[in-house]
DNA sequence: GCATATTGCGTGCCCCGCGCACGCTAATCT
DNA sequence: AGATTAGCGTGCGCGGGGCACGCAATATGC
C-alpha cells in the first residue's frame, strides 16, 4: 500500500462519528439551554438560523429528514418558545417557521460555546497550523467525498 | 472576533455530521456486502477487527452502547455467518465474539472501499497537503475537543 | 467447604425517533 | 368551475436503544 492517507482519514472520521453519534457533543453543548434543545431539535434551529424563516418542506430537504419529523420538532420548539409559526403572507396554506428572539439567542449561545470549546482545545497548536487545518477541513467537507 | 477558527471548524463538522448521520456513508459503503452489514452492525465488526476476539461487555464499552445492543447485533451477524460465538477457555460463562473469515473479509472490503473513496476525492489535492491534513485530522480527533 | 456476592449473557419490556400514508386546506391549471 | 398539485398536520407501525430481570459461572467471606 503506497498511500494510506485514505485509511488514516477513515479511521479518524470513524472515531469522530462514533463519539458524536453518542450525542455527547450536543448534550454537552446544549446543557443549560432548557430541555427543548437536544440533539434532535438542534438541526431545526441551526437550519433556521442559517437561512432565515422557512417552510417545513424546505427545512426537511436540507436536513435530510421527513417532513413529519420537522413538523413534530417544530411543535416541540414552539412549545418551548424558541420558534413560532407565522402564516406566509404570499401563500396562505404555508406556515413559515421563524425563530423567536429566545431561539436566536439559544442557537447563538451554542455556536459561541462550541467555537470556544474547539479553540480551547486547539490553543496548543501553532496558530498558523490551526488556521490551515480549519481551511482544509472546510475544503474537505465541501469538495471531498460524501458531497452527494 | 479576532479568531473565527472555532466557528469554521464547527460549521464544517456540523455539515459533515449532518451528512454522515443520515447513514449515507455506511449505506454507500456497505452495499453489496449482504443485508447483515448495515450502519448499525458495522461498529461491532469494526471493533472486533481492531481488537480481536472480545467479550460483549468490552465491545459495549468501546462502542458506547448498552450490552444488550451488542448482544442483539452479534446475533444478527452470527446468523449472517460473519461472526461466531466461541466459549472463553478461561471463563466458561463468557463467550468470545470472534469474526469468521467472511466477517474479516467483509470488514476489510469496506475499509478498502472507504479508503479508496476518500483518496479518489483527494486526488486533486497537492499530495503533501493531503498527507498533512490526514495527520492533523488524526491529532484533532485524538487530542482535540470531545476526547471525553 | 459452603453460602453469598459478583460478573457475564441473553431476553422481555417500554420509550422514542422516524418514515409512510391519509385527510384537509389552499393555490394552480385546464 | 372542476381537477390537480402543493403544503401541513397526524395516526400508525417499525426498529434502535436503555433498563431490569433471570440464569449460569466465578470469586469471595466465614
Amino acid at each position: 500500500m503506497p498511500n494510506d492517507v485514505g485509511h488514516e482519514i477513515a479511521d479518524a472520521l470513524g472515531t469522530l462519528l462514533k463519539r458524536s453519534t453518542r450525542e455527547q457533543i450536543h448534550r454537552r453543548l446544549t446543557e443549560g439551554l432548557g430541555e427543548a434543545v437536544d440533539e434532535v431539535t438542534y438541526p431545526v434551529l441551526s437550519g433556521l438560523a442559517r437561512t432565515g424563516p422557512r417552510s417545513a418542506a424546505g427545512l426537511a430537504d436540507e436536513i435530510g429528514l421527513d417532513r413529519s419529523g420537522v413538523t413534530r420538532r417544530a411543535t416541540r420548539l414552539e412549545e418551548a418558545g424558541l420558534l413560532s409559526r407565522e402564516p406566509d403572507p404570499g401563500d396562505r396554506r404555508a406556515t413559515l417557521l421563524t425563530l423567536t428572539e429566545a431561539g436566536r439567542q439559544a442557537i447563538e449561545t451554542t455556536r459561541q460555546r462550541l467555537a470556544a470549546h474547539i479553540e480551547d482545545s486547539l490553543a496548543a497548536w501553532p496558530p498558523g497550523e490551526a488556521r490551515a487545518f480549519a481551511r482544509q477541513l472546510h475544503r474537505f467537507v465541501d469538495h471531498g467525498p460524501f458531497t452527494s
